[in-house]
DNA sequence: AAAGATATTGTACAGGGTAAGATAATGAAG
DNA sequence: CTTCATTATCTTACCCTGTACAATATCTTT
């Protein structure tokens, strides 16, 4: 071994070093790999996430967490990332998007994770590096089967007790899909219905920035905007005057971001 | 196990189905987890990423990869980072951040690499998960003691064939610092000396966006910016008109930083 | 003194963001 | 029917920013 390290002094570490340790049943660790999905969407007016439920053998009690699982051998972790998003709750068609791993020793650092995961596995687990996914979700749609866990939609300012880093996770969650709509605008419009109103469009920038937005200058903003094109629909049933319907245009959006890119 | 996966249905997998695969040698797989280091910086008026240099065992040719390795068990992904460049090249004080995570199965498609790997090591190798890490690095700092691995500041225009998907890597690497320092500013001047010109400064953003900047727009843009701070000193010996210097006031960045954060 | 090289500076216009008032359409209340 | 409440939509004014563009200043060399 030593005279393969000298040839190969940077990429190939010793199985000592890097890779063994052991765990309280003194059987070999090695590193994992999970993925983990952070659904955003709206609730009742407020910003949410979606959490799985599932019972703790010991207390009884309910807990909630992440989706989210290992990854298989020869996967690609953005194809892990919807299979176990699908897995876990029979969502499909969601645009994920991976946003940062985490893998701080410090995430299994509550005992009470730890002693769940090893007596839950008795399986050789190591520390485990999470790749976390990000998505925003027409909560409407989501439905979860009953064959799924059940899942929560829960406001992001009232967590539960979530296990490993998922707390933290979900925070950065939240400030990344704020950068992310500023960046990639079509993400807000995935959200939204195929018609939808300038109120909608509004009430959902607000939520998802947590601050009130000008109706007005709103108006104008989306006038500047090529890509949110006016239909001649308007919506029925309101007490009041009723709004015009706005659409999408996906043509119209690529053809900007080329223009974007290529200056 | 089948009654675990019953209480445990999201999170505990099992083994066969997610961990376990055999190498050419038929021996387990597990998946590993290593970080790469995208080093960028200027050399020559070009922009360049650090690659290190291997011998290849069996034609003898040198080959070049972005420095990285394996993690250990019990350390952060940042640490990690820190450490594997540290080890790789000596180098210290750089400022490291994670930009994203490279897992597709596709990595070790090319047969060359992966029989590298597997000749080379002799381990129970899987697939690699790696985490990617990006910096700005002033390059004149970037003495690479002879103890370490030869490296080279290598062109991105002009990258030579680099194992697993390290070329890719580097390409998102230059979109992502792009981004970057529009984002946090003083990523730019991390990369400077504590004095530098106005001409430096425009020139380092020149070479990171590969396009001409407006000279006289740029000083008015300098000048808007209240972190960076004229001083009395002169540029000396030069051919010409001497240049002012100017340096980055840390605090007066974080202030405005702080107030951006409370809007 | 002239030439060569680089540093520094001002002006005008267009576009986007923001603040704030005016008008329009609709159902509900009287 | 009239008025009111409510939300939608349009409008105007202002500021700030980005951008296009050319002349002058300073220093060294010849």
């Amino acid at each position: 071994m030593q005279a393969l390290q000298d040839l190969f002094p940077i990429f190939v570490p010793t199985l000592t070093d890097t890779m063994q340790t052991t765990n309280s049943h003194n059987e070999t660790l090695y590193p994992h790999v999970s993925v983990d999905c952070v659904l955003l969407g709206i609730h009742d007016d407020l910003f949410c996430v979606l959490l799985t439920e599932r019972r703790n053998a010991g207390t009884g009690q309910t807990e909630y967490k992440l989706p989210g699982s290992l990854i298989y051998e020869t996967e690609d972790l953005d194809d892990a990332a919807y299979r176990i998003l699908n897995e876990t709750t029979g969502l499909k068609r969601v645009l994920l998007r991976q946003f940062r791993s985490f893998g701080s020793p410090h995430r299994t650092a509550n005992k009470e994770d730890v002693l769940w995961l090893e007596n839950a596995s008795k399986m050789k687990i190591g520390r485990i590096v999470t790749v976390a996914y990000l998505a925003l979700c027409k909560v409407r749609r989501m439905k979860i089967s009953e064959k799924y866990s059940p899942a929560q939609w829960t406001p992001i300012d009232a967590l539960p007790r979530l296990p490993f880093d998922h707390e933290e996770i979900i925070r950065e969650a939240v400030k990344e899909i704020r950068l992310w709509t500023q960046i990639e605008p079509s993400i807000v419009f995935d959200y939204l219905p195929p018609l939808f109103t300038a109120a909608q469009l509004r009430h959902t920038y607000e939520i998802i920035y947590d601050k009130p937005i000008d109706v007005r200058n709103f108006h104008k903003k989306i006038n500047a905007m090529e890509y949110v094109v006016q239909t001649e629909e308007l919506q029925q049933g309101m007490p009041h005057r009723s709004a015009r319907y706005y659409r999408f245009d996906k043509k119209k959006y690529n053809n900007m971001r080329a223009k974007l890119n290529t200056i």
